[in-house]
DNA sequence: GTCTATATCAAGATAGAC
DNA sequence: GTCTATCTTGATATAGAC
């Protein structure tokens, strides 16, 4: 039951929160352990007394934003309509960290290495606004996901009406929860 | 009306065959120039003189890609289900050739080095299954690019039914275009 | 069309002194 | 906890000879 994740020393935090305002600011190609550690102004060997390698890092920075993203899925569902708030939710949360977004979504992650549990956490808000049909849930993320990273690797046409898709995606997949097969 | 994209040399030709042959094999991290100049038996400042930089050889690449695609779509547009047999498309390109698929999709693409309307026209026939409603084409777009890169990024637990997810949300788009609000 | 030699740069990581 | 020095690797790309 206990996640086998090692804690993080404090000045182990601070360097991940370093790390996360570079990759905020930069995007991943930037987020070399040079850069990192020119921002604590120290040399790049020192960071690995604290880390054991770059991985690590990345999944410091990968779990923190799976934390702060069920925070907000969590919210979205005890509103009103949950499934609308629960998109308004995912694409905040893409909007205002689209880099990490992609450092969580592009890969695939190293479970091991993740708080146990993590991810179905995070998920779960989604799977309820469902109405508990998983097939149906991940048919509503993936959807979310592509307009998302569609979006982000700028691949609509310049006139595209996402907002638009958005709506459509949604209503024919929130009709599809309320009438099931 | 003309693309600017120059032509390719039979030589260059050839180099981007190779290229794409490392591609599909061992992915994206082993495209170097180093590799694709191994293949051929020759030296890797040769290359330069067919092809002006990596990123004219990765244009080719994906335009290549977007162009067997297309085919592909326009086959299964002329089936008896238009809109099943893109989906069966889809999946099959992207099985077949993943590494070629992230190439394709992962980030922003060279426009100005890519054949004109060879987007658009690719996108053709699915625009027509949804009933000419560019707004739903873009929300089935991004359903089954979600579906595809997540699974390709194994995100999806274990036990997933993503055939039934499949199902599920294409059921939901259909029914969206049968009866338009 | 291909070669060798080289420029330039940057990455992750380790050893061991202080 | 941080440093310097270093190892190892590998990338794109250019110059100029053959």
């Amino acid at each position: 039951m206990a996640s086998s994740v090692p804690e993080l020393s404090p000045r182990a935090r601070e360097i991940v929160d370093a790390a996360r305002e570079l990759l905020e600011e930069e995007g991943y190609a930037a987020l070399s352990m040079r850069r990192v550690a020119d921002r604590l102004g120290i040399q790049a060997p020192s960071l690995y007394k604290h880390l054991p390698d770059k991985r690590a890092l990345e999944t410091a920075l990968i779990a923190a934003g799976f934390e702060e993203w069920g925070d907000a899925f969590r919210e979205a569902a005890a509103q009103e309509d949950p499934l609308p708030a629960l998109v308004s939710a995912y694409r905040e949360f893409a909007r205002a960290h689209p880099h990490l977004y992609r450092l969580m979504t592009e890969r695939p992650i190293d479970r091991d290495r993740l708080p146990e549990g993590l991810e179905e956490r995070t998920a779960a808000p989604i799977v309820v606004a469902a109405g508990g049909d998983a097939d149906l849930a991940r048919a509503m993320w993936a959807f979310a996901h592509g307009m998302t990273i569609l979006q982000l690797n700028d691949r609509f046409p310049a006139g595209a009406d996402l907002d638009a898709s958005w709506a459509r995606g949604l209503a024919a997949l929130a009709a599809s929860a309320r009438r099931p097969a």
